[in-house]
DNA sequence: CGAGTGCGCGTAATCGATTACACGAGCAGG
DNA sequence: CCTGCTCGTGTAATCGATTACGCGCACTCG
């Protein structure tokens, strides 16, 4: 591949003034045509590996992101690419599959990498790496979760407004018995969406007992589907059931198709992001739609910020309730 | 950040020596030890962009995905990223959103940034900058699907004796109509996949009249949906429907719905690609599972061979018919 | 005891760009 | 006509690593 030094002498001048063409940063006269000339006959393209030791900017942004395949974050990932690449930062991606050993494993090699920020939605609570990646000035923002003693901008959806619909929603349609199905402890969400969910029933005086709240021991299927078996199994089974996130509410339908309940008839069903497929599932998913592109976009932004220097908030994006049709009818409708 | 010249005075000792103890190239006797106290004590991490510089050799592979949010080709790009982190290498993504401008936009990219090997689902058929990565000597694997023209070894799965078990199964069930719905032309793969199953049915005796194939204008749910409806208008309505790719098959069944009718009892549905949400819809849809994951080892391995220099072949690895309840049962079942 | 061998290490070139500094030419003002 | 700008360009340092080459020392062997 041809380099400047190619191009200079092509043009008949220094590789300074092929530079300053390419990059206009100080005026350049009749060599001008020329450089572009030979610029564009031998096919030459800058090196950002060069470039980016001499500037110590890479151009690079890189995302760790906590399970790819999960719907929710696939859709937050594609966001961050797309708000990225608008800006002219390429994505390097790192899939930490829910597991802080790799997460901090590809928080390193990101580091080593020198990319010019990093977003993170992180799989675990306690990771050493971030707080190198604090030390080491690197522009943070986290992404979805929050982890506390990092000191960092962290961008994520407000359920508070949702939940509190939701509370009024199930209210109104007579639903008495709610339940919730949540993440494992230490998915910092699952927790809080938990304990928002309990306040803002109560201001329905509608309680929600340890019994009615079962921990899965990931997000897939499977565990939701346990959950939901132990909640029929109650004497006094509930009559609405929330999943704090996407997979397992698939894994609490299964279960119910399988002992012959009917949504919303015997049993209401709610999920926690709003993933395309829950519209074309039966019946359709009331859900709790997490804004998840403008997270994507504002997570970028946030992070420019701090990439230039300027200091940067947190974000909080207000999540929503999305009325379809596993709730039973809505009042009027 | 520390750099290798820091460790050196540290240690009292050359970069050279520095760089050979972190290395392992030649043998370093004494010394080893302070160079190593020293890297401890700085923490220091060697600047894989300067590295790259000097090596020719970045440590990231590329990859440009036609559509990231598509759950195949979500697992897809997880299984390729999956297999170059194990084998050491970073993966820069680009997701082209299926627009051949925007695939090129990236791969130009990804060719600045000098990355060691290239992934591409192609979005279109006819891509300039394809032609110029050949060019440009940079090892390039094509990812299920294939460029005519482009001189590079592709992996992907072959539908064969699927859409072969597919056609025995709808004939066994009696069905004698059936229909696709299927991508856009100019997606290969959406064409070969028809191909083919004409063929297999033929076999059956069974016909695939024009009428009962209907093009989508893109992958999404909105225009299966309405190539469903426009099949269930025709006089003679199909009674076993194969969606080519996922997403398509959600709109058919929402369409399905809405007119009342059930699967499969009125219609047949099979899906191509199956993500793990069809094990858990109502009913469960028989679907052509491709090796998602071993497609994206696959892929990783073949593009080594390259960049290592070895000869590298295409790969086709056979796709099989996972039968659920979508046809109807299994006779003997 | 001297020459040869090999090991361990330092010096310096190199990768391909950006950019501080200097220099020559052209031009204006006194 | 000389001084002093400004403008355009070249020279060379620099980013942080790897690595070819060479040197000195210790050891071995004749």
């Amino acid at each position: 591949m041809a380099n400047i030094k190619d191009v200079a002498e092509r043009a008949g001048v220094s590789v300074a003034t092929v530079s300053r063409v390419l990059n206009g940063n100080s005026p350049v006269a009749e060599t001008r045509e020329r450089v572009l000339a030979a610029v564009r006959e031998l096919g030459y393209r800058p090196n950002n590996v060069a470039r980016a030791l001499r500037t110590a900017r890479t151009g690079a942004l890189g995302l760790v992101i906590s399970d790819l395949t999960n719907p929710f974050f696939t859709e937050l990932a594609d966001a961050v690419e797309d708000a990225a690449r608008g800006l002219g930062y390429s994505l390097v991606i790192g899939n930490a599959g829910e597991r802080p050993a790799q997460q901090d494993d590809y928080i390193r090699t990101l580091l080593d990498r020198r990319i010019d920020g990093l977003l993170v939605s992180s799989a675990g609570t306690g990771s050493a790496m971030l707080r190198e990646v604090v030390a080491s000035g690197t522009p943070l923002v986290l992404l979805d979760r929050a982890v506390p003693g990092i000191d960092a901008p962290c961008v994520r959806a407000d359920g508070r407004a949702a939940l509190t619909d939701l509370a009024a929603h199930l209210a109104a349609l007579g639903r008495r018995r709610p339940a919730v199905i949540v993440a494992p402890a230490g998915t910092p969400t699952g927790d809080e969406r938990l304990e928002l969910f309990r306040t803002v029933l109560a201001g329905h005086g509608i309680a929600l007992p340890g019994e009615r709240v079962g921990a899965t021991p990931d997000l897939q299927p499977s565990g939701g589907r346990r959950v939901m078996s132990g909640f029929l199994d109650l004497p006094e089974p509930p009559d609405a059931v929330l999943a704090t996130d996407n997979l397992m509410a698939l894994g609490a339908m299964d279960e119910l198709r399988a002992r012959g309940l009917r949504v919303p008839d015997d049993v209401a069903l709610v999920v926690y992001d709003d993933v395309p497929w829950f519209a074309h599932t039966d019946p359709p998913l009331t859900a709790i739609a997490q804004p998840t592109r403008e997270l994507g976009r504002a997570a970028v932004r946030t992070l420019l910020e701090r990439i230039e220097g300027r200091p940067a908030e947190s974000v909080l994006l207000p999540a929503r309730l999305v009325i379809r049709r596993s709730c039973g009818e809505r009042p009027g409708t």
